[in-house]
DNA sequence: CACTGAACCAGTTGCAAATTGGTTCGGCTT
DNA sequence: AAGCCGAACCAATTTGCAACTGGTTCAGTG
């Protein structure tokens, strides 16, 4: 890859005027170059023998291209996936619960050593609002304010944010229906108090009981979702499906 | 806090008016007010007052609004930053490996239930790359390679999503004389051997002491940190005054 | 003094137009 | 027949603009 001319350009006329146009560098500072219809004019050239050109600069690493965006000096930069929809649809609940038992223990400890007497009122303003709505829309609502309150008193804003990324994640529309039945009937009394457990270890400062808290908290949580994925579903099959789609292309990394 | 009406009305005809609409929730599902200037015509009062009224509501956090988005029932959700820029300024390095010790000791514990003979070979592959490397910019690239394989065995798409999110933040420009310094001289040996050592407990399944030397090997990284942020810098302040800005706006929360 | 109405600023949304690379097709030159 | 050109489409992206939104100021009014 040393070599800075790995292709005989002898049966191609436009290749050797590209190159010559690449080492001038007479383009933006941004690196970008001519559409491929001013590029071919310019050149004078079909656009069809300018694409075979740019195909094997570009098979050659010295630029890179983007339907709609143009043509490019330099390698291909990494593909920012904080693409939200598209990793809605590559993971699923499961997954989901495990990162939140993963992350928001530590927020709950993080929280209990640096609450104010502030954040400890707004908290349990929270809980109390959470426990009395009546329709599930209502609950859900305000259990998510109350555990994003908690990850914003925790006070690291990179935390926070991954946060934010799982909980906008969380809330995809396509388990909507999932989470409703996860959380309705008996046991949101004891979500209730769990919330009430894991805010009186935050106004008391201790952190290591704030985390445990916390993680019973999610552990039922979880153990709720479960029960709903694996049981059949007395009415309606929407859910089912959307579950099976998600979890059916759960095993594709990245190379 | 449990009272639904902590702020008398007597002085403000507006505010009943309003709190009244908000119990009978005429509004689409969206929870979605009408605008202040059809609100206000409806109720028969002007903007001001309406606004004054808003206030209120906002404060009780019955409802929440946004320039140019409208007036929205509930909480206030949550802002989405996905802004990698904006959020590489607001946060530090020491937060960085906070959430690193966080998440990567949890995905070497997974990626010790689910690594494959395959996958263990790549890891000692890239174990070896990083330890033969002799200037510092190798060994990041390959440390982080590392590192981001560990993460992709431990097989949760999400929790890789968020790997790859504080992985880009922490490869952002501003730190990298502070990481080039972190982790020259002597700690390099002892990197290379804390990496063979997780590897080594994900080759024999052990996810407890997967977990714990992936926590011990980010400690030492951390501590290293550390002790490069405290001390003098013998030469060049660029990175000093970069640290000093990160961490001066680190304590500011959202309401 | 409180309120109104009007005007303006600033942030957001939605949509159509323009531009880009990706592709196909017919016709022309060699 | 092979290679090239021009034109026309398709699809993804950017851009610009009009129409909202809340936020603010200001003169006028009771």
């Amino acid at each position: 890859m040393s070599n800075p001319d790995p292709l005989p350009d002898s049966s191609n006329f436009a290749l050797g005027r590209l190159r010559a146009l690449l080492e001038d560098n007479p383009f933006d500072k941004e690196q970008r170059l001519p559409s491929e219809r001013v590029l071919a004019a310019q050149i004078g050239i079909g656009r069809r023998a300018l694409r075979r050109a740019l195909e094997v600069l570009e098979a050659e690493g010295r630029i890179w291209r983007h339907q709609g965006k143009g043509t490019f000096l330099g390698p291909r930069p990494p593909e920012a996936h904080a693409d939200l929809e598209e990793l809605s649809k590559r993971t699923n609940p499961l997954e989901v619960m495990d990162v939140r038992l993963e992350i928001e223990p530590a927020l709950a400890r993080l929280a209990a050593l640096r609450a104010s007497n502030g954040d400890i009122e707004r908290l349990l303003h929270l809980a109390n609002k959470t426990a009395s709505m009546s329709d599930a829309d209502g609950r859900e609502l305000w259990d998510s304010a109350l555990h994003r309150a908690i990850a914003e008193v925790a006070g690291n804003s990179l935390l926070l944010a991954i946060f934010d990324m799982v909980d906008r994640i969380r809330q995809d529309a396509t388990w909507r229906l999932l989470r409703e039945r996860a959380r309705s009937g008996a046991r949101q009394q004891a979500y209730v108090d769990q919330h009430r457990r894991v805010i009186a270890a935050i106004a008391q400062r201790e952190a290591h009981a704030a985390e445990q808290a916390m993680r019973e908290h999610l552990e039922l949580v979880r153990d709720g979702l479960l029960k709903v994925m694996t049981s059949p579903l007395p009415d309606g099959k929407d859910s089912e499906a959307a579950i099976s789609a998600n979890t059916e292309d759960q095993c594709l990394h990245g190379t």
